[in-house]
DNA sequence: AATGAATGAGTCTTCATTCAT
DNA sequence: GATGAATGAAGACTCATTCAT
C-alpha cells in the first residue's frame, strides 16, 4: 500500500574477489562494528564525503581492517542496506490492525510507512542520495519499486473487479503514482524539512488515496 | 498544476570573488561555449564525474579559461540551470489552450509538463541528481516546490470554496502531494526508464488528479 | 652617518629584450600609473602576493599593458625603487643644520634617517622583504651598505687620527656595526611595531654612537 | 647578551586539523626523514622554491606521505625550527667560562653567538628569509627578540645601579640596539658574505658593546 | 598603444588501496 | 586478523605571459 522504492539491499553483481566472511567471533565483531561505523559516518557526512578512514575510525578499527571485509564504500553500503532491511522487516507485527476493508488497510499502511520514514529519516535520505549517485542502487531501488507497485496493482485490480474502485484507472500506473506520491512527500517532509504535521500528512494522503481510487466509503 | 521542483538557478549567498562577466564578443562566445560544454559533459558523465578539463575541452577552451568565468563546477552548473530555465520559460505559449474549466486546465498542464520532461529527460535527471548532492541546489529546489505548491493550493482552495473540490482536503498538502506524484512519476519514466507509454501516463495522472480532488465532471 | 642598506635601485644585469621606453605622453602617463599601482599593491599585499593583474588594475590599465613597459614583477619593482630613490634624494636640504662637530652631524643624520624611515615605513619594510626574496636586490642592498659604510669608515678614521675617537676600533667594521644597529632598530620599530617612542629611540641611538666611538663631548 | 631574534618554533594558533603524530617506529623515522629532507631542500632552494615533492623525495618518501605528518610547508618549517632550537640549546656548556665580570660575560656571549651563527649560516639565513615572508614567523621572531632584550635590559639596569654603566642609557632600547647590531652584522657577514674576519668581528663588537655601555675596564 | 581573453605549465592536496610488521 | 604508514594517481586551481583585435 506504500512505497518502498528506497532501500536497495543485496550485493551488486560482478563482484571482485569476495572478502573474508568472518569465521572467528572477533571477525564478526569487527565486521559489525564497521557497518555501524559506516552508518554513523554516512548519516553524518553523506555518502560522498564518507571516507574509509572515518568509517574505520568510527568502528574503532584500523583503516586497513576495512578491506578485510569489504572491497569498497559501495560494498559496505550494500551491507548496511541489507542490515537495515532486516531491522525494518522483522517487526512485521504491524499487521495487528485486523483491518479488512481496503480503506482501513491503506490507511494503516500509509501511517506505518510514514512513521517508519520519520524514525529513519536520515537513513532514508541517505538511501535516496545514493540511488542518485550509484547505478547499482538506482537499479535496485527501481526493481523494488516495480515489485511493490505490482503488488499494489494487483490489489487495485481486485477492487476494480469488485466494483470498489474507479475502473478507468490503469492499475499499474496508478500503483506507481500513488506510491510515488507518498514516498516523495515523506522525503520532502522528513528529509527536506518541509513543515507539515504528521497527522495532517497522513490524513491528507489517506483521503487522496481513497479519492483517487474512488473507494466506496467504509461500511 | 505541475511540479517544477527540479531546477535551481541563482548564485548562492557568500560566494567567493565573482569571476569576470565577459566584456568582449569573444568573451561571451567563450562563456557560452563553456556552458554548452558543461551541459554535454554533465549529461554524459553526470555531475560527479564531470571534470573541469573535460568541460573546457568540450568548449574548445583551455582548462584555465574555465576559471575566467566560473569559480567551480557548482557555479557553472548554476549558470546552466539558469540558462535552461530561460529556455523553458520563453515558450509561454502553453496558455494557448483556452481551457477554462479546472479539469481542462489541469489536464493541459500535466500534459505540457510531461512533454517538457520527456524532451529534457537527461537534464531533469541531472538536476535531480545534483539536488541530492549539493545543499544549495537542494534548498533551491525545495523553495521552488513550495512556491509552486502555494500557487496550486490557492487554486484548490478556490475550487473548494465554489464547491467544486473535496472540502476535506488540506489545500497545501494536497498541492504538494499531487505535484510530487506527477514529477516523481515523470522521473521514474523518463529518467529511470520505467516503461509506461506517454498517453497512458497522462491519462492516468489526469484521472488521479480529478478523482483525488473530487472534481465535478466537465460541463 | 646612517645606513641605507635598504633600497636597491638600478635595473638588474642580464636583461632580456628591453621593453619600450615610452615616447608619447600617453606612454609616459601609463608607465607612471603602473609604477604607482605597483607601489600601492606592493605595500598592500607584499611583493609575493602582488599579482600583475592587480598592479595593472590599480593603474587603471589592462594587464597586457604591463608588458609594454616591464618584463616582470622584478623589473617594475626596480623601477619603483629607482623612483623612490629620487624622491628621497632630492630634499638633500637636510644639510641645513650647519652642524660641524662630529657629534652634531651624527645626531642630525640619525634623526633624519629615523624620520624618513618612519614616513616610509611600509616601503622600507617592502624593500627589506624583497632583499630576502630576490638575489639581485639582496646584492644591490649589500653594495649600498658597503659604500655607505666606507664613507662612514673614512669619517671614523679621521676622528681617530685627530684623537677624537677610540683608536682601538676597526673603522670599517665599526661603521657597519653602527649602521646596522640603527637601520635594524628602525625596522623593528617602524615595520614590526616594536613600541619605542621616537625621541627615546633617537636619544638612545645617539648616545650609543657617541659612547661606542668614545667621542669627546661637544665643545 | 646576544640576540636570538631568529628562530621561531611553535605551531601557530588556529591551525587546521593536526596531522598524525607517528605511533610506530617507522612513522617516527619517516617524520624525521621529512624534516631532514625539508632542511636540505630549504637550505638549497630557499623557502619559496622548496616544493613539497622535493622535500618528500629528499626524504625518500612519496609526496603523499608528507601530508601524513604536516599540513603544509609552513608546518614542516615550524617543525624544523623547533628541532634546530633543541639542537642549539643542548650545548648549554657555554657557561663554562667562569667569567664573572660583565665585560667577560658579554665577550663570551658575543663570541659564542657568532660562532654558532657561522656554523649554521644557511639555516640562519633561511630563518631570516622566512620571517620576511610569513607573518607567523615574523611575530615569533619579534617575541623572542623582545624576551631576549628584556633579559639584557635587566642586566644593563643592574650595571647602571652599581655605577658600572652609563646611566643616561635607556636599558631596554639599549638592549635592543646592541642585540640588533650583533645579529645584523652576523647576518651580513655569514649570510651575505660581507668579508670580515671572525676575530676582527668579535673584537670590534666587543669593544663597541663595552664602549657603548661605558663599562669600567676589567679589574 | 591599449585591451582583456586565452593559454597551460606547475603545484598542491586528497584518499582509496596496499602491505610489512 | 589487525594495524597504520606508505603510495601515487587524479584533479583543482593560479597566474605569468602571449596575442588577436
Amino acid at each position: 500500500m506504500v512505497p518502498e522504492e528506497t532501500a536497495p539491499g543485496h550485493t551488486a553483481d560482478g563482484e571482485r574477489q569476495a572478502r573474508t566472511t568472518p569465521r572467528s567471533k572477533r571477525g564478526i565483531r569487527t565486521r559489525n562494528a564497521l557497518i555501524q561505523g559506516a552508518r554513523e559516518v554516512f548519516e553524518r557526512d553523506g555518502y560522498l564525503d564518507a571516507r574509509i578512514v572515518d568509517i574505520s575510525k568510527a568502528a574503532g578499527a584500523a583503516s586497513g581492517s576495512f578491506y578485510t571485509y569489504f572491497n569498497d564504500k559501495e560494498e559496505i553500503f550494500a551491507a548496511l542496506v541489507e542490515q537495515v532491511q532486516e531491522e525494518m522487516l522483522h517487526p512485521h507485527l504491524r499487521e495487528r490492525t485486523g483491518a479488512t476493508d481496503p480503506r482501513g488497510v491503506i490507511e494503516a499502511a500509509n501511517r506505518d510507512y510514514l512513521q517508519a520514514y520519520e524514525r529513519n529519516a536520515r537513513l532514508m535520505g541517505l538511501f535516496e542520495q545514493v540511488a542518485h549517485i550509484n547505478e547499482n542502487f538506482a537499479r535496485l531501488r527501481l526493481e523494488r519499486g516495480v515489485a511493490f507497485a505490482e503488488r499494489n496493482a494487483k490489489m487495485i485490480r481486485g477492487l476494480q473487479e469488485r466494483g470498489q474502485a474507479d475502473p478507468d484507472l490503469d492499475p499499474l500506473v496508478t500503483a506507481h503514482a500513488l506510491s510515488a506520491m507518498v514516498s516523495r512527500l515523506a522525503y520532502m517532509v522528513y528529509v527536506c524539512d518541509l513543515p507539515i504535521a504528521f497527522d495532517q500528512l497522513v490524513d491528507t494522503l489517506n483521503t487522496l488515496w481513497a479519492n483517487a481510487l474512488r473507494l466506496k466509503p467504509s461500511a
